[in-house]
DNA sequence: CTGTTAGCGCCTTCAT
DNA sequence: ATGAAGGCGCTAACAG
């Protein structure tokens, strides 16, 4: 029923080899001999399995895409725009959520899922260990990262601490000299995770501008209601914030959820801002700096399949991000506070 | 370096059936074989070959899942669910974006790139033509939808026309009496369509209690930018407008920002419902008819796998919708309007 | 430019 | 309960 490799032989009149270059567009077939080739193989509806091709190649065209979440923002679009680069070059795209949940902490990355199965690895947003990172090398295969590098590894991502930086630079600007910052988990510790780079970012910039940093950092679940747990542990803390910076659109929209839960009004009583350029923030209004997702994935991808080709790469594409005003940020009030 | 499966065979001392059949937990293996057997493999770091595994066998522990977009609530979340459900089960999912652009129809699913590589397909969120599910039947495996059936076909997703009576009848009990509907793209008109269905719920509960349908139903594409041109070009239309039932979330929430590009209040001037339950919802407090996605990605999965195994499933599973009354909806108001 | 011939690494009867 | 051996369908030398 499923035609093979040596039905379009016969029906072509050449041999499984000839057919297996001319499909495969390779050298040294007359076009006359391909065409051939080509028409037999659409007549009987040919098509190659991906095993044995696999098998006999030693190559899968198939490429592992590793990634706590999928339902989240950043990167729903990342896996989005990667998929679609992959697809245009004939690659499958492998998913292997490694989930973080709030419960507890993920299980390691185990490369022997992605073992012969893989011409390589997109690690989408996922601040992994060293250890972790060498025993993923250990498969051999092209690496890349995005939205969450590892030192010495191909990356695509946005500067975190300079994004960091320029929102709370906007926010000093406007006059604040409380601005606190509502970050990632508290065991999110690695020197190259967006987040512990973001907090790094906040406080460069409150130290370069002599305003304080200390007791008004807060961590919490990178979404929404994490967002929103963690602005009413810092509001408890020091009901004299004035503005919030948040690590991630999804967080800053629960810091105003918080905000609106204690009568607090957005930019009124305090201005916030967050990352990521989330569709939704227009609707509150919510000032961020924008980073493209989709593109980052698609980058990424087309890298990989550089790296997969032999070709060289750059060891790191940066992604510009940008401050939208869309209204949450304003000078800050004289609001009565009435203890600290 | 590598090693094959030959190597645990000698180190276990046995021959390579019987590592097979010991590692893959078959009969006929005694204990201590067994054990023997899984020791060798442990030492060696033995990981079988898929790709071999799959031309042997006939069987590649991969399933396909086709789907429109990532980036959309109800996708993401289905995708999450289903994918970790195949996870539990050692199996991978591979992920198939049929992108359905706002430029262009989409192009129609080509059973080929699947052939050979999976043991079954999930089809998310996408509403096939007869011919399509034809062909996808053709490669003669099992088919689960969700979120979008497919006469005859198995399938997950919720009771769409109820979901709509039950949101149309919220506002009416509210006291509307002129309750538009924020519809998906103008093109999507299959019977199984989840839009077409929530339309003709709409349609069903306002007839029922004798109201008006007719030039209150606007088409777009389903997102927030979708909901919001929609909405603008209903109310240019129909002024008179008191409520709005989108038919998802994300509209609901473009439905927001274009009533409130207008001026006018929620639900102080028009009253809006959702459908999803978004996480985000609760900003703007929009009622909606809330769904579990990650659950009905799992649920999908569960069966698809039972369907491979052969094992007998139910022909549909229908999850529940509830509505969450987040403030978004209220009587209406004697609004004076201009004309209509 | 094309054909021949070994495998690729595992599964699966069929014996034993 | 275990072993022997023939594929699974294709690719990649190597000839010619």
């Amino acid at each position: 029923m499923a035609h093979g490799i040596v039905d379009v032989a016969r029906a072509a009149g050449v041999s499984t080899a000839t057919v297996s270059r001319a499909l495969r567009g390779l050298p040294n077939v007359t076009a006359a001999t391909r065409e051939r080739v080509r028409r037999a193989a659409d007549e009987l509806g040919y098509v190659p399995s991906p095993s044995a091709a696999s098998l006999a190649s030693g190559r899968t065209r198939t490429i592992g895409l590793i990634t706590p979440w999928v339902a989240h923002w950043f990167f729903a679009n990342v896996i989005e725009g990667a998929e679609r680069a992959l697809r245009v070059e004939d690659f499958d795209a492998l998913l292997y959520t490694f989930d973080v949940t709030r419960e507890r902490r993920r299980r390691r990355v185990d490369p022997d899922v992605l073992r012969r199965r893989v011409d390589g690895v997109l690690v989408v947003g996922l601040p992994l260990e060293a250890d972790e990172v060498e025993t993923l090398e250990g498969l051999g295969q092209p690496l890349v990262f995005v939205g969450a590098g590892a030192p010495g590894q191909v990356g695509v991502g946005v500067d975190d601490v300079a994004t960091a930086r320029r929102a709370v630079a906007h926010l000093a600007d406007l006059g604040h000299r409380v601005i606190a910052h509502v970050s990632g988990e508290p065991d999110d510790v690695l020197p190259w995770s967006p987040a512990v780079r973001r907090a790094q970012g906040w406080r460069a910039e409150l130290a370069a501008r002599g305003l304080p940093s200390a007791g008004l950092e807060v961590h919490g679940h990178f979404d929404v209601a994490g967002g929103r747990a963690s602005t009413h542990a810092l509001l408890d803390r020091r009901p004299d914030t004035t503005a919030v910076f948040a690590a991630s659109d999804e967080m800053a929209m629960g810091a105003v959820l918080a905000l609106r839960d204690r009568g607090l009004r957005v930019p009124g009583d305090v201005s916030v801002v967050g990352v990521d350029g989330h569709e939704m923030g227009e609707h509150l209004g919510l000032t961020t700096m924008a980073q493209n997702a989709h593109d980052q994935g698609v980058t990424a991808a087309s890298m990989l399949l550089e790296m997969i080709t032999g070709a060289p790469v750059p060891a790191d594409v940066v992604f510009p991000t940008v401050l939208v005003d869309r209204g949450s940020t304003a000078p800050p009030c004289d609001r009565i506070v009435t203890s600290a």
